[in-house]
DNA sequence: GTTGGTGCAAAATCTTTGCATCTGG
DNA sequence: CCAGATGCAAAGATTTTGCACCAAC
C-alpha cells in the first residue's frame, strides 16, 4: 500500500531529472507513517533520525522544499510559527479544510468542498480562475464547546 | 472618516488598561493609510519610520502583536515568508477571502462569503463550531489568465 | 564519470526579550 | 507618581547557503 507512494516519488522525481536518494526516501517515509498530524520540519527531522541518524536538518528542508514543487507534499500554516507539511492525497482535486480549535489548539481535517460555486462566482465576477485553496476554520471543537 | 477608527483603537485600549501612545497611533495611521496593501511588518516599520523616525522595530511587533489582540488588525499568511497585516473591518462578521495569482503574486480580495452552508454541515456533522475563518484561493487573476 | 545530493557550519532572516529610561493617565 | 511602553542591543529561532565530499544513475 505504502510502496506505491514510493514509486510514485521515484517516477516523480526521474521525471524532473532529480534522483531518489535514501534521505528522501526517508522523509517520505516519516510522512506516510505519520500522515494524519501535520509534522513540523523539526518534528519530521527527529523521526528521520531514528532510522538515519546522520542526515543534516539543511537536508530536510531541501527535501520538503522538492517534495512540494514536484507536488508531493503540501505545506502547511496552522498560526503556530511552524512551517508544517502533509502528504498530498492524489484523490483529492482540492485540498481538504483543516478545523483548529482555537481553546485547545487541536486541529482536524473537514474532507467535504462545497467551494465550487463560489469559485465559479469568483471567476464571473473579477475574472480569476481558481485552480486551488487553502481554507481553515476556527472555532471550538466538540470536546470544547 | 480616519478620526472614528483612532477613537476606537483608544477606545478599545482602554478598555483593557493599555495606553494610547504617538507610536501605537502612527502604526494604525499606516495601516490606514494602505488599507488595501497587505503590508508586511517591515513595510510597517519603514512608513512610520517617515514620521516618527525614533520608532525601533521591536515597538512595531509588539504593537501589531497588541492591535491583534484587541481585534484592531488580523493577521495574514500570504505564502512569501513575511507576517503581513491588515486593518479588520467592522462592516465584516466573517473575514474577506484572498485571491493569489500564482503567475503574478498580485493578491486581491473577495467580499462574498457564501460558506454559512459548509459551516452549518461542519457543525451538524463534526460537532465543531465555527466561529471564523480564514481561505485563500490560488489561481490566474485576470491579467495573466 | 557526471551531475546532482548531502552534511556541516556559518550566515542570513525574522522575531523576541532584558533592561534602563521614558511617558500617558 | 506609577504601571505600562519604548529603544536598543543582544539573544533566540527558523531557514538558507557555501563548499568539500559523496552517491545515484
Amino acid at each position: 500500500m505504502d510502496g506505491s507512494r514510493k514509486d510514485d516519488l521515484k517516477e516523480l522525481l526521474k521525471k524532473s531529472g532529480y534522483k531518489f536518494t535514501d534521505q528522501r526516501s526517508a522523509v517520505l517515509d516519516v510522512l506516510i507513517k505519520h500522515k494524519d498530524s501535520h509534522l513540523s520540519i523539526d518534528d519530521i527531522y527527529n523521526y528521520v533520525k531514528e532510522r538515519n541518524p546522520d542526515i543534516g536538518i539543511a537536508t530536510v528542508y531541501r527535501t520538503l522544499t522538492l517534495l512540494q514543487k514536484v507536488g508531493a507534499v503540501v505545506k502547511l500554516d496552522l498560526d503556530d510559527g511552524f512551517s508544517r507539511y502533509e502528504l498530498s492525497r492524489q484523490d483529492e482535486d482540492h485540498r481538504h479544510h483543516h478545523l483548529i480549535c482555537t481553546n485547545c489548539g487541536d486541529v482536524s481535517e473537514v474532507e467535504d468542498d462545497l467551494l465550487d460555486a463560489l469559485e465559479e462566482q469568483i471567476l464571473e465576477k473579477d475574472g480569476f480562475l481558481v485552480t486551488d485553496h487553502r481554507v481553515k476554520f476556527y472555532g471550538l471543537c466538540k470536546k470544547c464547546r
